[in-house]
RNA sequence: GGUACCAUAGCUCAGUUGGUAGAGCAACGGACUGAAAAUCCGUGUGUCCCUGGUUCAAUUCCAGGUGGUACCA
């Protein structure tokens, strides 16, 4: 398994198709918001023209009102490329959704789904009390837990207690701390540009999708801001700018600034992968030598 | 050419009755186990335009210079 990872308008999409073609291989998509079929311009997905070209799944699988998650990418990965992999010696997964792909690559833990009762009723405890009783709480269920995460971020401490009581068990005795073996091997490659170049290309982008008619996508998702789905960047700056909080240049404006600092997210996590190969996305005969080179 | 005002962080600006400075925006660093394009934590990054003068001490006061803005010619 190759996984193509990058922030975000560094050139993954590109890169990913020549690769593909050379190797004449398939694309798993490893995106967690091109994977709904409702958000594309916003979400940049490849072109008509590039998802006939190479197979690619995982995108516009899903829509917006379906409930979806990390461990049942991980669940949807692992029996696709089982089956892909009868056919094919290498696939490419492309994306730069760093919690997906760590769940790919190295397993997330065998843990209950969200009881969406439990967290509602927990989500208006803290609204209404606040975050201390929680953590009165946390401590009372599951002190290791308490110890170990974030006691200044509610949806740490909300998803923590919710498990304890849907489960009747500690949310840490979850916590195997184990990496999972794959029938795979896996190279990482990165791909890297100047902070600026980058930051040059995010603009370019953003103009592009609202030459396509982003606020158009994004009016018609309106309706439906409160879904997860659509706490993306790019619609919910529009959702401020169609309720009056912001005019539609601080909107647009803002899309610019969040998506920056996303792609720095976005950096920092794949930072966190000694083995990840750095390249810069314009060297795919680089990339290529060192993909037919491997191990 | 004359007069007035201005020059402080990447930008817009505040401030120091003389003891080397701080807001907003922007930027930067980090965490991450089913909301992850989410959420949370942290950081002021400076030749206070330049050169002299006064002073124990000047970004602050004074003089000159440079650049800018406005008005008058």
């Amino acid at each position: 398994m190759l996984s193509i990872s990058g922030p975000t308008a560094v050139g993954k999409t590109r890169c990913s198709l020549q690769i593909a073609e050379h190797f004449k291989t398939e694309i798993i998509s490893c995106d967690s918001r091109q994977i709904y079929k409702e958000m594309k311009i916003g979400t940049a997905v490849p072109e008509y023209t590039e998802l006939q070209r190479i197979k690619h799944h995982f995108i516009g699988k899903l829509s917006i009102h379906d409930y979806y998650n990390v461990s049942m990418f991980e669940q949807d990965i692992v029996n696709l490329s089982s089956r892909l992999f009868e056919s094919h010696n290498l696939l490419l997964m492309v994306g730069g959704s760093g919690m997906y792909l760590n769940a790919v690559l190295y397993g997330i833990d065998d843990i209950p789904d969200p009881d969406m009762k439990i967290r509602e009723h927990l989500i208006q405890q803290h609204e209404s009390k606040g975050l201390s009783p929680l953590l009165t709480q946390l401590e009372k269920l599951d002190p290791v837990s308490y110890q170990r995460i974030d006691r200044n971020n509610p949806k740490r401490v909300i998803r923590a207690i919710e498990v304890c009581l849907s489960s009747g068990k500690p949310f840490s005795s979850f916590h195997t701390r184990q990496i999972k073996s794959r029938d795979f091997d896996i190279l990482m490659i990165g791909l890297e540009i100047p902070r600026e170049t980058l930051y040059e290309r995010i603009d370019k982008r953003i103009d592009i999708m609202l030459e396509q008619g982003l606020e158009n996508e994004a009016r018609q998702l309106h309706p439906h801001q409160g879904l997860i789905a659509l706490k993306s960047i790019g619609y919910r700056e529009f959702f401020q700018y169609f309720d009056g909080k912001v005019s539609k240049d601080e909107a647009i404006h803002l899309i610019r600034k969040n998506t920056r600092q996303y792609a720095r997210k976005q950096i920092n996590w794949l930072k966190r992968y000694k083995a990840m190969q750095w390249f810069h996305p314009d060297d795919v005969d680089g990339m290529i030598k060192r993909i037919e080179t491997y191990p």
